[in-house]
RNA sequence: UGGGGUGUGGCCAAGCGGUAAGGCAUCGGCCUUUGGAGCCGAGAUUCGGAGGUUCGAAUCCUCCCGCCCCAGCCA
């Protein structure tokens, strides 16, 4: 991976990590792991647990797993394992040979499991999900044992092991840890361990019809893999004593340290994953990869890179506090990349024709353009000019605003690589509506300069149009219409904040001609408007782009504070 | 009102007893054949609040306040 692309942050967890390696509390290994659950997509949060683990793994010349957590077979699917690989890998993350599964240690847990029956340290439960629920207690008042808490490990050991034979329905018993029913942490009023669900694996299929719970069984995991450092998210840490209970109860190889820190949260969008299902199953988008989500399917479709996103998990920075990070720090990272990157191409989303009468008729010339001026070595290409040509309709105002730089009647522009123009005539139809501008160009101005140095008003993009390729372009904007609807007043479900103008298509974009042979993936600049990347939908007879992020536009602002006086 | 966390400029975030890094955003200026990029500059007398310790506190102590998480046989 590259080792300029931005510069490391110091953070609570490092500091951790380089005390540890300081006392040589494990023996000088660092060891993390990634451990999704395989329930959904992979999203921008994610990719800071991500590139927080394998970084940590990287910067402290250590290893990172990638572990799936599929423990609860009702929920996952291979689907989501394929995608979980496929997003990790594109972020630029190798787990090489260390791709592991809990459901691959579901013989050892359940020893384990026994083992813990044996010192009389856990118990089988028939109380039903209500009654545990009642005997737990509450916030403020200790829980009751269960009448079946004092079984004999024999007995115990008969229960367990016909539960695991498919003797009992699902939800009829559990197997539970004995600890404290008294704890005021409620994790430690003797958790659940182990819960019958009759339901076929993705890996396991019928193997198993008792499946371990989470808390029971990822200390054991990490131990099994020889984890150091276990990194999860602050809603963890109330589950850490049981986590440590675990471990300090059962034989094994290590001790791994449970450290915890805040999710990331996003402006402007969803982070959930019931959400996000939600919005995917109701198809209030396209799919998990509809270029307006926050997943990194959506995010890569976007035109989002693996270096924006990496860059952008380390400017956030790693800590406890809960909080929101602003969506314009994704939309800087991923600029400042592709300023570097991308090819700069003309491209006129709302064209407006421009007849320049006194350029001969049937003539063409070709332009140099500089492909990025970023990177000289990216070299130059040609452009196909031409009497008829197709600019931005808000290149143009029959009326111009104070500081409109832009062309307008009478006034002269420099079209970007060619000529400059002044507007003669602005052409009407019947409703009013301008549908052509008659202009003159200054031959002295080829190349986009004249000998008398005079300044023009602005340079605009432009297309020939006997030269231009139809394409349709598909404009994004955020997700939802407020910051962080739960913190809206009135408590709506967040679809209520959806915003209407996320997506807007554009058919009759007028391109050059050198991006109809572009295949998905690519990326460009398209000059003076944003970053666009081609969709997957695109074919060479139909050219379909995606904007992935605005340049930043001071007209816009300019504009906006006008209006707002 | 039990337990566990957390409060540094609009948003993130360093700092760990020696007198407030950095990034984003914002606002100025320069520069510019992208109103892009780049460059320069501005902004917390102050670190949730109040006391206290100290020559000296965002950093230590006390009390108070705010916010988040926990009563799944989810993770």
């Amino acid at each position: 991976m590259s080792n300029a692309e931005f510069t490391p942050t110091p953070n609570f967890i490092k500091a951790i990590i380089a005390n540890d390696l300081e006392t040589n509390k494990y023996g000088g290994r660092v060891h993390t792991r990634f451990p999704p659950e395989p329930n959904g997509y992979l999203h921008i949060g994610h990719a800071k647990s991500i590139c927080l683990n394998f970084g940590l793994a990287l910067e402290f010349k250590g290893r990172c797993n990638l572990r799936f957590d599929d423990t609860n077979p009702s929920k996952e699917d291979v689907e989501y394992v394929e995608s979980i690989k496929t997003d990790v890998r594109w972020l630029g993350f190798d787990w090489e040979d260390r791709e592991y599964y809990a459901s691959d240690y579901f013989p050892q847990l359940y020893e384990f499991a026994l083992r813990l029956i044996r010192k009389g340290k856990a118990y089988v439960d028939d109380l039903s999900a209500e009654k545990i629920r009642e005997y737990r207690g509450t916030l403020t008042e200790p829980g009751k044992e269960s009448p079946y808490r004092n079984r004999s490990p024999e007995e115990n050991l008969a229960l367990f092991e016909r539960m695991r034979s498919g003797e009992f329905p699902d939800g009829s018993r559990v197997l539970r840890a004995k600890i404290d029913m008294a704890s005021p942490n409620l994790n430690l009023r003797d958790p659940v361990m182990y819960r019958i669900l009759h339901a076929e694996h993705h890996r396991t299929g019928n193997a198993w019809c008792i499946y371990p719970m989470y808390d029971f069984a990822h200390g054991q995991c990490d131990s099994i893999e020889g984890i150091t450092h276990s990194i999860c998210t602050l809603e963890f840490e109330d589950h850490r004593p049981f986590y440590d209970w675990v471990l300090d109860n059962l034989p094994v190889p290590c001790h791994p340290q449970q450290i915890e820190f805040a999710r990331l949260n996003l402006n402007y969008t969803v982070m959930s994953k019931r959400k996000l299902l939600e919005l995917v199953d109701k198809a209030y988008v396209r799919g998990w990869d509809d270029p307006r989500l926050p997943t990194l399917a959506g995010l890569r479709r976007r035109g989002f890179t693996p270096e924006a996103i990496r860059a952008f998990a380390e400017t956030v920075g790693v800590a406890k506090r809960e909080s929101m990070v602003d969506m314009a720090l994704l939309e800087h990272c991923l600029r400042e990349d592709l300023n570097r990157r991308a090819q700069r191409v003309m491209a006129v989303l709302r064209p407006l024709k421009v007849v320049i009468t006194n350029y001969p008729e049937g003539r063409v010339e070709e332009m140099d353009a500089e492909n990025n001026p970023e990177d000289p070595g990216a070299g130059t290409r040609k452009l196909p000019f031409s009497r008829e040509i197709f600019i931005e309709q808000d290149d143009f105002r029959e009326d111009p605003p104070r500081k409109f730089f832009r062309l307008s009647p009478g006034r002269e522009i420099r079209l970007k690589h060619a000529y400059y123009i002044r507007c003669d005539e602005v052409v009407k139809d019947a409703q009013g509506r301008i549908v052509e501008l008659r202009c003159s160009y200054d031959p002295e101005s080829r190349g986009g300069g004249t000998r008398d140095n005079r300044k023009v008003q602005g340079t605009s993009h432009w297309v020939s149009v006997a030269h231009a390729v139809n394409a349709e372009v598909r404009l994004y904007d955020k997700l939802l219409s407020v910051p962080d609807a739960a913190a809206e007043k009135e408590e709506k479900d967040f679809k209520e904040y959806l915003n209407p103008g996320s997506l807007e298509i554009l058919k009759g974009c007028k391109v050059e001609p050198s991006l109809a042979a572009a295949g998905p993936g690519r990326f460009f600049q398209f000059l003076r408007q944003g970053y666009f990347c081609v969709d997957a939908d695109s074919t060479p007879e139909k050219p379909v782009f995606n904007r992935s992020v605005t340049l930043r536009d001071s007209w816009a602002k300019i504009e906006k504070a006008q209006q707002d006086k």
